[in-house]
DNA sequence: CCCAAAACAAACCGTTCGGTCTTTTATCTA
DNA sequence: TAGATAAAAGACCGAACGGTTTGTTTTGGG
């Protein structure tokens, strides 16, 4: 069955998680949630297919949750959490700016692979459809982006008083047109089912970077 | 009331347009579902909801329409093709290769702007919504984009063969590059609400742009 | 001016929606 | 291991869903 929940009779091994069995349940449902509401949407996504996909019942749900919006919002920052891991772990070891952006780059360049991630990109799908929709899952695509765009700018703000790029280079400015760029790429990549469009973009940006480097 | 339907009354300005009261209703409704599907998303939007907007009732909408879906198709059909008309428009006169591409770039500075496209670029919305889950809505986003992607790459190809752009200049690639960026640049300023994202993408692409004309 | 045809309104259909509540079952602790 | 506790099941709710049908009003051509 699961690969999370009990493999022997009356005795789990999320003892060794030290997970409850509600925490355990929990956040299966979370984790389920967040694929199913990243590839349906909010509004697409119903209560019964969730019950279907995690094999509980309503009540089995409502007893964790207290509103499809709560779980939603809950489901949305553990997506969230997942690719800020992805960021951290594809930083460690990098210092210089130009290989700090293309490890960000990088991180885009398998992000369809995870099966968490089938839907394409959770930011994306969330700004998308909650701009007009939803004020809460849109502060939360909000915050989301907000974080990315720190990141892009801290790393751009500190290599330019390292002088790894031209002094002229606007870090805001560059955070803008990578996030464009990259979740653009996603969109088309995910339309057409092929990532050589998500691949041309992310390339464009690798020269566009190499770009901003001082000539010396 | 609406400035297309009658102004006097028993007595309709539609006759110099030679459209029937019927076609009148008819376009009317597909109008104002394409707005309406296109700040809600299709699944967010409901058929009550379109009676609110429109001031029919169920049975006035169901009378020129066999079905939500087919009304959607014909929604997004009837708002590809204001976008197209816009293109055409921005091309005329525009005979270099970079002058066109600019255009195309001015098109979308000022695309959110126009009061039938307040819920940011359809191509976005309906691809980022329906690739999981509208197989048909998925195609005709598809068809779109083609449309878009083949105007821009003859545009880059002709460029070449006039050597207005670099021979080494990929139509395929520059195509890529400029919808990913543009998308996102939209997705972003929708997302915050102000149009710098967009701004700051569609600069990018311009210097991006003038970077392919060759040196000589 | 009349009358068929077209367009509209409204009641209604079965289904599904998100959500509640009670009962049964499993789990954890003393 | 027994009792307390918590989780899951499942029946159920009113409202809203997309869609249909039926009756009434409006319209335009002969």
């Amino acid at each position: 069955m699961s690969s999370i929940s009990s493999a022997r009779i009356g005795q789990t091994d999320r003892s060794i998680l030290s997970m409850s069995k509600a925490q355990d349940t929990r956040t299966r449902i979370v984790e389920q949630a967040a694929t199913l509401f990243n590839q349906q949407g909010y509004a697409g996504s119903s209560m019964s297919s969730l019950m279907q996909l995690t094999g509980l019942k309503k009540g089995g749900i409502y007893n964790h949750f207290g509103s499809k919006d709560e779980l939603a919002l809950e489901a949305f920052d553990f997506t969230i959490s997942r690719i800020q891991q992805k960021f951290r772990g594809a930083l460690i070891g990098k210092r210089h700016a130009v290989d700090r952006l293309i490890a960000i780059l990088n991180v885009y360049g398998h992000l369809l692979e995870d099966p968490f991630l089938q839907g394409g990109c959770p930011i994306l799908n969330t700004a998308v459809e909650s701009d007009d929709t939803h004020p809460a899952l849109r502060e939360k695509a909000k915050t989301a982006t907000d974080a990315w765009r720190s990141l892009i700018q801290r790393i751009v703000e500190k290599g330019v008083i390292r002088k790894e790029l031209r002094s002229s280079v606007d870090a805001e400015n560059v955070s803008s047109i990578l996030i464009a760029t990259i979740e653009g790429g996603v969109m088309l990549s995910k339309l057409y089912g092929d990532t050589i469009h998500l691949q041309r973009a992310l390339d464009h940006l690798s020269a566009y970077i190499h770009q901003l480097i001082p000539v010396d």
